[in-house]
RNA sequence: GCGCCCGUAGCUCAGUGGAUAGAGCAUCGGUUUCCUAAACCGAGGGUCGGAGGUUCGAAUCCUCCCGGGCGCGCCA
């Protein structure tokens, strides 16, 4: 009827914006109708009545507007969409049929640094998009990609040794490393005679000397357990077996200049050897070139990137490159991109993806820091994430223990940052407002967690065992009870939108929808008191539905739910 | 100079080429003998930066312009 060909055909399936546009909508008439010849109208019209739609929807579709066909699903079929989603392990999210080994490269903090607000973005939004893909059937590779090498740490460890009071702090906490970083720092400046030793440190260091790779592994390991503090508090799956910092791809970076130049991409130019990936124009209007290797024969970023590539794909096996860092490096990706398939080190079917991010703004609009100026530290963020939340639940509900409120500032004060994060899209530019995050209206996390926790209360106040509805059978018994359903219904599709765009917020706002659903359900139909028993049992069960699925929503948030706030 | 990103309500932001562009905050006004009012309901508020173009249809795609941000060889 719509044509010969037997290739599928898109019918524009989707969920109706408004109520009075039923369920849901289908558009394929409008651009159909143009191939076809035919008025879009009539040719809506002409599926509807081709159609026994008895079954599936509680009246005939109509065709409205330019030719939309608007659908508004049986009642029948709904209540078994919906006992069929409430006894799904999944909650409607298909396991994807060719699972990928997908290498989730995000977080990468500096050695010798207390982690700042820099790294907040890309260790959020890298551990949310692990999450998800993970959950949809992936195997999932992180990789925290640390600076734990490089020229700095000449200075870093010629300061140590001359400074040997500065090793024994080092078993203490990460300010220690910092006033080290600073110390040495300092001298470098103001001293030519400890640059020069510091420049010879880095010789050694390179060269294997064991004195000097002794007190380096020192300050990795202090620095390693700064980075498991921090994301501990944050509640972050990255480990130390996902570490492979710069130093790990030192000894490769030879053989990646040695290949390149086998595949006669090296240039020389003032005894820098330099790749011209295609396609890009430096400030001359020249092609733009990465040094690869320096006059020096020291190697850069560009270097360790394309030996990071090379061993994800042919050491992991990773068909999906994940790189979670600020937009700042889009040109760079795209360089080191573009090289990696011109060498052929990325064959077609490895997909490499930047996933860029603006920059956390201060209430002043720029960059985020402190009042006098300094890089906020990130575990004094947090802790001031708890303690906010920690005094606004203490004076919402005086009653909590102080054990009970430990645990809720944490899960939100801590879901408060990351739900501000991820929940705008995530190449624009954020302002950190704490106001905002963590207020009980609008989109934020504490709405969302404060959802779950009203039907919660409801199964503690009937003294029911929540699991025990999940087999239960859902009637549809009034308007809130099917649009409840509806929203339920696209958990899949959103988890999906993330996969596929790696946008969080996506789902962010599909959560956001869903505890307004729920708040909505909560306010026009009675649970524990509801007309019949059968209606009480399926408003259990659709409940604890939402309930499931704002956890897991925002479990791959990387948010934690409680049980009351 | 070239390239990339971003301009949507007073503010902070959503918005798969689709119907009358949506939320929250702020402002104003309602709702509690009832499961958490940390909630819900309602009102006002828009030249979607501007101008062309493609299309039956554009905030969305294309071109140009304006404004802001960022990047463009020996840091990462």
């Amino acid at each position: 009827m719509l044509g010969h060909k037997e290739e599928p055909i898109d019918v524009g399936l989707r969920p109706s914006g408004q109520p009075r546009f039923g369920d849901y909508q289908a558009g394929f008439a409008m651009s159909m109708g143009k191939k076809l010849g035919r008025p879009p109208r009539a040719l809506a019209q002409a599926v509807v009545d081709a159609v026994d739609w008895s079954d599936l929807c509680e009246k005939l579709p109509e065709v409205a507007g330019p030719g939309f066909i608007n659908f508004t699903l049986a009642r029948a079929l709904l209540q078994k969409l919906a006992t069929h989603l409430g006894r799904d392990e999944r909650l409607g999210v298909e396991p994807i049929g060719t699972p990928r080994i997908v290498v989730v490269d995000y977080s990468s903090p500096n050695v010798a640094k207390a982690m700042h607000v820099g790294h907040l973005r890309s260790t959020i939004i890298g551990d949310c998009l692990a999450r998800v893909l993970g959950f949809l059937g992936d195997r999932v590779i992180r990789q925290n990609h640390i600076g734990d090498w490089g020229t700095q740490f000449g200075m870093l460890i010629q300061h140590m040794v001359e400074q040997e009071s500065g090793v024994q702090n080092l078993e203490g906490e990460v300010g220690d490393l910092e006033r080290l970083y600073q110390d040495a720092k300092r001298r470098f400046d103001a001293e030519p005679e400890f640059a020069d030793r510091a420049r010879a440190r880095v010789v050694q260091l390179q060269a294997g000397d064991e004195e000097t790779l002794g007190k380096w592994r020192k300050l990795v390991e202090a620095s390693q357990r700064h980075f498991e503090h921090v994301y501990h508090r944050l509640g972050v799956h990255l480990g130390r077996d996902d570490v492979r910092g710069e130093s790990f791809y030192n000894p490769l970076l030879a053989k990646v200049v040695v290949d390149l130049e086998s595949h006669g991409k090296v240039k020389l130019d003032q005894g820098a050897k330099v790749v011209y990936p295609q396609g890009f124009k430096n400030p001359e209007g020249l092609p733009a070139g990465m040094i690869v290797q320096k006059s020096d024969g020291g190697y850069l970023y560009a270097t360790t990137d394309l030996a990071a590539a090379r061993y994800r794909i042919e050491e992991l096996g990773g068909t999906r490159l994940v790189y979670v860092t600020d937009s700042r490096q889009m040109q760079h990706f795209a360089m080191v991109f573009q090289a990696l398939r011109e060498v052929g080190w990325a064959p077609e079917e490895v997909s490499l993806e930047h996933v860029p991010f603006g920059m956390v703004l201060g209430p002043d609009r720029k960059p985020f820091k402190t009042r006098s100026g300094d890089t906020i530290k990130l575990i004094d963020l947090l802790d001031e994430a708890i303690r906010r939340a920690g005094d606004i639940a203490r004076r919402k509900n005086p009653e909590l223990s102080e054990e009970q409120l430990g645990d809720l500032a944490k899960a939100i004060g801590i879901g408060a940052i990351k739900y501000a994060d991820l929940s705008n899209q995530r190449i624009k530019d954020y302002v950190f407002d704490w106001d905002q995050m963590l207020a009980f209206d609008g989109n934020t996390a504490p709405y969302l967690q404060n959802a779950y926790v009203r039907i919660r209360s409801i199964f503690r106040k009937g003294g029911l065992d929540a699991a025990e509805f999940m087999g239960q059978s859902i009637l549809l018994a009034e308007p809130g009870d099917r649009l409840l359903t509806l929203k339920l219904l696209e958990f899949g599709t959103a988890v999906e939108a993330v996969s596929r765009t790696l946008e969080p917020h996506r789902l962010c706002g599909y959560l956001y929808d869903l505890a307004t659903s729920y708040h909505r359900f909560y306010e026009q139909c009675p649970v524990l008191t509801a007309e019949t028993e059968d209606i009480r049992n399926s408003r259990l069960a659709l409940s604890h539905l939402a309930a499931r699925t704002l956890a897991l929503g925002l479990d791959l948030l990387g948010i934690d739910v409680v049980e009351r706030m």
